[in-house]
DNA sequence: AAAAATAATATGTATATACAGATATTGCTG
DNA sequence: CAGCAATATCTGTATATACATATTATTTTT
């Protein structure tokens, strides 16, 4: 089945003008673009069509619009980054040669600092447990994992076995927002020796943090210690 | 002078409205919305308006909507991580303790993985330029950068005594995209040498590969080897 | 009971209209 | 010429309406 030419609405072939025109430079940063009734009158269109077209480029961040003023050509200051975490343990699970270990899972006090980043109010405790993760019986990823108790009560009850923490997390509770950060460490002894790391130079880790969010309340905090030559961040670059 | 309350537009109340429902679980994932008309009757206002809200929200990645079928709150499947790559040497340009040295600038005939990094279709030469950035005359940054000669010809003329490389070329063309790949390296000896490092520990950086985009072409590429103590990616974590 | 036709409902596109509010321009006045 | 008022222009909000198209539910037919 030959997929015949799509028949694009008319706001769209408004906004390909648009587009046109600024990636070609044509119309450089700062160019005042036709006003609504104008731009109308062009295509034969009701305003409220022309309008469409401005509107959606300009949420896009490519117009920038002032009442009475007019729409202008935006400079694209706020570029978006392009990048992806890649999470290490949901594609070795893919390969089918996953497997972990659980060095420890219990509920403490949270220390002051936990109690800052997770924005707990009460003192109630949070559930801290240790993992190695391991692909094809070699150690991946070191995680280290704070947990809302009120958001995941059941979290001790399970195995981990089949389902990793932070699927488990996903699946009852899908975060809304995620916060990152990333730094290269020197391991500690104890970390050199849960990842098996003997060489010298070797030796050299990423360290992952992250904070899961679910609308205004941390559902969790992770700490991951990974050996560099496993991780980078990004694609198709050097 | 004290701001008096402002009177939000209706679509606006409904949006409101709509993220109270969602936000505290009484509509969980997959839930049907209310329709449109039946929107618009429930707060007294259009069709029109009361599809603005669930469209912004639909926009915004909240509800998910389907013709014929209705408008269903979405799993928040793409987290959208905030991260933020810090520019450390605008950093310390803003400080004012900055400096540079330039190593050395020329126009050189691509590689041919740069030819297939910068999209280049002629065997146009690139710009090549080795920089060091420096913030109160101590190394900070060991950056190599490659231009599109195409886009900034003007590029070797410069002697980027007050305005970075980076800086000027934001100035002749702004990115419209940005591509980032982050990893741990340990420096070759050529670059422990240039960046001073002289501990054995200490000769741990990170390093900072970016694609800059200008609508569908490759402005440049920059390679940037940093000592790890002076890195990290993201804030207010651990 | 299964399949097909029909109706009801939902979102998607498009128009014409009205008025509010912000901004820029023009013209007037001292 | 400076200052001010009137005016024109532009975007923002809102409504009512019409029809197209996709999906679901219902009814009818086989």
């Amino acid at each position: 089945m030959v997929k015949t030419a799509l028949k694009l609405p008319q706001y769209e072939l408004i906004k390909q003008y648009l587009r046109h025109q600024i990636e070609t430079g044509e119309w450089p940063i700062g160019y005042r673009t036709p006003s609504e009734p104008k731009l109308a009158e062009q295509f034969s269109v009701s305003r409220m069509t022309a309008r469409r077209a401005l509107q959606e480029l300009a949420d896009q961040g490519l117009l920038s619009r002032t009442a009475g003023s007019g729409t202008f050509v935006a400079k694209p200051n706020l570029q978006v980054a392009s990048i992806e975490i890649i999470d290490l343990v949901e594609r070795a699970r893919e390969t089918g040669y996953y497997s972990n270990r659980l060095l420890g899972i219990e509920a403490v006090a949270p220390s002051r600092q936990m109690t800052e980043l997770m924005l707990l109010y009460s003192k109630q405790p949070v559930y801290q447990l240790n993992m190695l993760h391991l692909e094809r019986n070699r150690p991946l990823v070191l995680q280290q994992l704070w947990v809302n108790t009120a958001l995941a009560p059941a979290l001790p009850k399970q195995t981990f076995k089949k389902v990793t923490p932070d699927a488990y997390l996903d699946w009852i509770a899908p975060s809304t927002r995620v916060d990152y950060q990333l730094m290269a460490v020197s391991p500690s002894p104890e970390q050199q020796h849960q990842l098996t790391l003997t060489g010298q130079g070797s030796s050299l880790c990423m360290q992952l943090n992250r904070r899961c969010w679910r609308h205004q309340q941390v559902l969790s905090i992770s700490a991951s210690v990974i050996p560099a030559a496993f991780y980078q961040l990004g694609h198709n670059l050097l």
